[in-house]
DNA sequence: TTAACATATGAATAGATGAACATATATTAA
DNA sequence: TTAATATATGTTCATCTATTCATATGTTAA
């Protein structure tokens, strides 16, 4: 850890509160979980996490606004993953928390 | 990163989506920041935010609550700091995403 | 072309949330 | 005791947000 963390710009406080506000969410969550390994389309998922494909979709509008996952158009089908590494260590830290 | 993301217990999508509410509000993450490296009582965070007392220590309530922060009584002041690393982790990370 | 399927988008609504104001509690000094 | 100060808490209200339903767009096959 020799991040220096010196916020005194308003921007970056609420860039950050943005960034955590998308990650506040238990439908965006599990959708992000399930596009952390392996690409999905949103019909799967929409079937393993039991939503319905408006609620879906309309979630990862918002996740893609944010670049927070990429996608891939395949026929009909749109396949989504997310964007980078940083997804997984956000919620692998995050996770660490609360299962001290 | 050896972590494990396997998260297929509703509880805990449940806590990760709470933590990172905690942490999506401009407040929030300004008094986070600020208590960060050295201790700051009520009085100090309101001068140095320029928020109202009444809200700072609304904030600071729900970061108790969350067990975000941690404190000292002295006199009539109350010194709070972060409760852990993993509150600098978890902003260095999401610091790291917004600054690429 | 039309039908069927996959995904995206718009609009409406119920519930959540941050901030402000007023007030209560706690601690110290006089 | 009372007054002054520091912090906490209760309530209200305006705003924001997640979900649902309806509809639109895009793609493939017939």
């Amino acid at each position: 850890m020799k991040e220096k963390i010196d916020i005194s710009k308003e921007d970056e406080i609420e860039d950050l509160a943005t960034i955590f506000k998308i990650f506040s969410d238990n439908t965006r969550i599990k959708i992000m979980c399930a596009i952390l390994k392996k690409e999905l389309c949103v019909y799967d998922l929409c079937q393993e996490l039991n939503l319905t494909q408006s609620n879906v979709s309309h979630q990862l509008q918002i996740l893609r606004n944010n670049k927070l996952v990429k996608y891939r158009k395949e026929g009909k089908q749109v396949y989504y993953t997310v964007q980078d590494d940083h997804v997984k260590k956000i919620i692998s830290i995050a996770l660490e928390h609360i299962r001290e």
